[in-house]
DNA sequence: TGCGTAAACTGCAACGTTGTTGTAAACTAC
DNA sequence: GTAGTTTACAACAACGTTGCAGTTTACGCA
């Protein structure tokens, strides 16, 4: 491979004239434009690529972000989670040069670990975390002393911390998909989701939908399915909250509306009351979360709360990149928090509340 | 950031002896066990972590394999496809100590030119590039004459190319496919898959259809429904695939069975036979391809054929390190072409046919 | 002619590793 | 007692950059 001195040589000039020629600083450093141009023609003839390591050890930084993903497997949900969240930070990175580490759980190793451990090595300069996939539940790794000088974004961080983060407002969304069936007439609605994962965004979600219930003076009530795991795969979800709310279903039911606790819950829902002979809309208005792949798909198409997961990760990469520049020019950066927020996806599972 | 040249100040050793002892080859030069434990304190107590770029210089690999996605934007298939086959890759390489980096297109640059220029600057130590993934099409930039020195893996490469590839045996799964009907008694086969996408993997699994079809001296037809990119959207692909059968079930059909191209055909013919009246597997039995998250999901479940994206990815991975070892040893790589054989998922939509 | 100064480069010392060679001291052998 | 051998380290030269501190050469001006 050739590198800085083949170049000069093939120029005749010294390796400092190739380098600053090369960076575009001649101008700075005052080089003739002859000179360059001649150093160019060498760089070209040999074929010289600039060396990714020396540079990287000589300036002090990667030009690299990890993303730590703890995936348990191959899951829908898991992979469009994924997907959508690098999309995010690389569109937020790219510009600025910087490239994209998968970081995944290895062996005993979990995936945050290793991502702590490639900024220990200078592997990486900044990491990204999703509180969700990466089984955070306890922040016990992010807890560390020394974890406030690494830099570092949690996305939806599932406990309380003061590591600078991105989140999606999850009490905003389930507002407005409570104020949707509000303004469509509806005054019981029926919450769906699983049972408490500790301080996860289950618990977040159900408590934001018994807030909006009663900005929006409506009788709110709750049913939790007991599944802890097995939501990884869409069928199992589906089935749980289908079990669910048959039970319920024995009798009249004594609500118009069922808010999902995400898209999968809903479409369950959905199959439990036609399987009750019950319709949707006419009978019974269903809300998702997530605007998934199924919602559009499922009939009747499901009026869903909708975020780009992109949107999260893009103002992750924006935050880690400006974490970095203000490490590079010694400011003790702040703990931002930034919120994405959602909007609703109108569909046709939800229409006017039937009259009493 | 503690360096070597710390910890040996603090153990009062050279820094030749800390770098032999942290790396544990201390007994093939000669070190003390005493001294050696003196070290490690010393290295504890300082926290020292070795510099990554440093010895990536030194070493001369990066220890980085890189996979180039080009991803138009946050499709379901495509995200199944991504995260299958990076957890694939991901699995093979991570014992060797190796890391995943993403590689995606940025701006006017594809992800294949972007992967190619991290290999030359020595960020990347191989390289795999997905075709369905990847927009590579026509292979141009693979067909570069010394794009052979460089350590790049294809996978499903949707053109002849001599460069190391991995790919699914995509004749094997149709032929599953068709002898399973075959031997359910079904005598007269229709596929139903896209139009021409030049030389992409669509025409390959028509061809192997007909082949199939014909060993098993089966009826084979075909309908095609034109459409191209627009199967990113799952309900898109069904949708036409659906109404191109609709079309069709004017009259009385002349098949006992149907193959589609895959999952979501297979769900859009379904669909197109219930509202023609007709049931599966009773009157007319429908295979996919795939087996994706859908196939399990629809009712009745689909009869698929299915592969591990994991798999595909798992075989680039160590196809690659070997690569990598083979140029570490001045070896001359030979372009390996590996196959992946896929399953039959035989669920419910698959039965034995309905005599005349 | 001599001096200051600007232009156009070059030389050199890092950055943090690693592997090979070098060299004391200690230990054996006769 | 000294030559040879082993033990236990230390010194040093890379690896390919970058940025600052020289060092020429040319030129204007008194």
């Amino acid at each position: 491979m050739p590198n800085l001195s083949d170049v000069a040589k093939r120029a005749h000039v010294s390796i400092s004239t190739v380098s600053a020629v090369l960076r575009g600083k001649h101008t700075t450093v005052g080089i003739t434009e002859l000179c360059a141009m001649r150093v160019r023609q060498a760089a070209q003839e040999v074929g010289y690529v600039p060396n990714y390591h020396a540079r990287s050890m000589r300036l002090g930084r990667a030009h690299v972000v990890g993303v730590a993903m703890q995936l348990p497997g191959v899951s829908e949900t898991g992979s469009l989670y994924f997907n959508g969240i690098c999309g995010g930070v690389h569109a937020a990175i790219q510009d600025e040069g910087y490239n994209l580490m998968l970081i995944r759980n290895a062996g005993r190793t979990g995936a945050v670990d290793r991502g702590v451990m490639g900024l220990r090595q200078r592997m990486l300069d900044g990491l990204i975390i999703p509180g969700r996939a990466s089984n955070l539940r306890d922040g016990q790794t992010l807890a560390e002393p020394d974890m406030r000088e690494l830099l570092v974004v949690v996305l939806d961080p599932p406990f309380q911390t003061d590591l600078p983060s991105v989140a999606l407002d999850e009490v905003a969304g389930v507002a407005l998909a409570v104020q949707h069936l509000a303004e469509l007439g509806h005054r019981r609605v029926l919450w769906l989701g699983p049972d408490q994962w500790g301080d996860s965004p289950t618990t977040g979600r159900e408590q934001a939908f018994i807030t909006a219930a009663w900005d929006a003076a409506l009788q709110g009530a709750s049913i939790r399915y007991a599944d802890r795991r097995s939501s990884d795969r869409l069928a199992n979800a589906a089935q749980a909250a289908q079990a669910a709310l048959s039970e319920r279903l024995t009798q009249d039911p004594d609500f118009t509306a069922i808010v999902g606790y995400n898209d999968v819950v809903a479409i369950g829902a959905m199959q439990a009351l036609q399987q009750a002979g019950l319709q949707v809309p006419q009978d019974v208005s269903v809300v998702g979360f997530d605007d998934g792949p199924l919602a559009q798909l499922i009939a009747p198409p499901l009026t869903t709360v909708s975020h780009r997961l992109s949107d999260i990760g893009l103002q992750a990469g924006r935050l880690v990149l400006e974490l970095i520049t203000d490490a590079q020019a010694r400011r003790r950066p702040r703990g931002q928090r930034l919120v994405v927020s959602p909007t609703l996806s109108v569909r046709h599972s939800t229409g006017p509340a039937r009259p009493r």
